[in-house]
DNA sequence: ATGAAAGCGCTAACAG
DNA sequence: CTGTTAGCGCTTTCAT
């Protein structure tokens, strides 16, 4: 391979100045078709690609996004970065993604990361106990684009992406009352995330309203052995729910091992409902029955509306996903 | 924030010569402690860091890995990922991701992407009919090392991280003889693949070592369907099998689909082994029993191996995960 | 239609 | 100990 080609060998070859190579590369309309043509055979024998630095140095531009998430290997983040990549490469950008673990203090230095790349934009779900907020509107300011998506700041003026988290229980609570089911187990996340929250006051809200005919036993759960556990005691009680609901992948795993374990019959015996990207719903036979969140549509809206911002910065925007309930046959 | 921090400007302010800061920066031995404190402060003040495009310009090194996989989303690939990017960030260097979908034309774009970015190293996951083996060997010719994982084109002398696929699938065969059962079905995966060919082979090695007492019926599926229906057609027939061994997640996906339709009680009516990181099998009840591929710590051993090519390119190296049996209770 | 020249921000001889 | 200079590869204004 030798040395890469560059503008100025091939115009050496040539006896064209630099500035005409450039110019014919970028079919630039003063040249003529004759040089142009020839230019252009020259770079691809000599293989010529524009070295990206000096072109970002020059432009400003770098045609990468920042991409940072609490963790790459998890079921909803990685297709909503496969989204975005997809999407973005469309359209010239490539993906710097970076994982902050949950960690505000590695997510500072992510974000570090991503102006020494300089980015041309950054997508974000911020870890639980964010220190980034000020330095995220920084780079706004600065004319670096930032999407919140999914795990987002509360109460702050910006571009945000997020599941209608709202929606999604309160559908999920009203899809267990038109089944008449008598006594739900319903089981939520780590209480301290804001989605917690909205979901399981969404969900609750919905089943005090219908009155009470339905009995609800709700548990919290950091992650699915927790989840596992609740499930195991709620069967082995006197009063048995004779349904689960799960705010989340990870939970339904742990409930569905106890509930493999019982021995029961889906949905005879005890039906289930889930929060999910249908994947894992996919796994058991009856499939789950769940309400969508995908992180594959997230990711294209988030991409689509920084690609809107790249165009010109306009007002922030908030952007819900809606939801839906995929039929399985757990319910 | 205004316009970033430059050499220029802090040498500026400070009536100092640009390379006189920037060798303060770099606690350069020549500069006295007076003014290197001085520069420091102001640095820090006026928020400088160096722009990655200017230095790499200059230094022609990256500080970025490209990585290719035929998808992010998926079991195996994102815990490699995630696992070299968290090795990969203690050494300064960022990840440039790529998906390759399993399409070679993608996967040469993707290549030249990395090439355009001056990436400092590729790992790679190579797509089943993959146009790159060449252009990959330039690259490292050029001084690029190049790590290939898991997907490893055919005889190549280069780096290559792989599971013991050989030795998993033996050991797979070896289990299923040690309990006795009848009649395999065997699931391989897309038939073009290396790492099909290589599991297929030593399986059917040990099988066909123990004599003739064990019926194997053989199919390569390329994806999770095709695997589902296999299932079903073996199931279906008068010869019904004993047992199955799927030689991947997705393999185990399709068929555990098929037989928890049919009701077959695990492992009394059937039994199952699978090759897998865990995630999958742990899903179900009985869990899977699996030989053990994880994604993590190849990604470990891959970042483990590009560091040792960053020092001094040596010569090339195969290097083996080794398997083990993760005993479930499907068989 | 083409060329000359400046400069993006930084590093690294070389010269004092 | 500090400054001067050249140049990485490219884009872009201003000449011609």
């Amino acid at each position: 391979m030798g040395q890469p080609a560059t503008l100025k060998k091939i115009s050496e070859q040539l006896n064209l100045s630099i500035s005409t190579v450039s110019r014919a590369l970028k079919n630039h309309p003063d040249i003529s078709e004759n040089t142009k043509r020839k230019v252009k055979e020259l770079a691809a024998l000599m293989e010529y690609e524009p070295n990206a630095y000096a072109v970002n140095l020059r432009t400003n531009k770098s045609k990468v996004f920042g991409l940072i998430v609490p963790a790459i290997s998890n079921m909803f983040y990685d297709s909503f970065i496969s989204a975005v990549e997809v999407e973005a490469r469309k359209f010239g950008y490539s993906l710097m993604i970076l994982q902050s673990g949950d960690d505000p203090l590695l997510e500072a230095e992510n974000l570090k990361l991503c102006k020494l790349n300089r980015v041309d934009g950054i997508f974000i779900s911020v870890a639980p106990d964010t220190l980034s907020t000020q330095l995220l509107s920084k780079y706004r300011e600065s004319g670096i684009p930032v999407i919140f998506f999914d795990k987002v700041p509360d109460a702050i003026n910006a571009d945000t992406i997020c599941m209608a988290d709202e929606e999604a229980a309160s559908l999920a609570a009203h899809t267990i009352l038109k089944y008449k089911k008598k006594h739900v187990l319903a089981l939520f996340g780590n209480a301290d995330l804001s989605i917690t929250k909205k979901r399981k006051q969404a969900f609750l809200n919905v089943i005090a309203q219908h009155g009470g005919k339905i009995k609800t036993s709700v548990h919290c759960c950091k992650n699915a052995d927790e989840a596992r556990l609740a499930t195991a005691e709620a069967l082995a009680s006197r009063n048995r729910p004779d349904h689960v609901f799960c705010m989340s992948d990870e939970l339904l795993i742990g409930a569905m091992k106890t509930i493999l374990r019982a021995g029961l019959q889906i949905p005879q015996d005890i039906s289930i409902l889930a929060i999910s990207n249908g994947f894992i719903p996919g796994l058991f036979y009856p499939e789950i029955t769940y309400i969508e969140t995908s992180g594959f549509e997230l990711g294209k809206l988030a991409i689509k509306r920084m690609l809107e911002n790249m165009e010109s910065i306009t007002a922030p925007k908030a952007i819900i996903l809606p939801s839906r309930l995929v039929e399985g046959g757990s319910i």
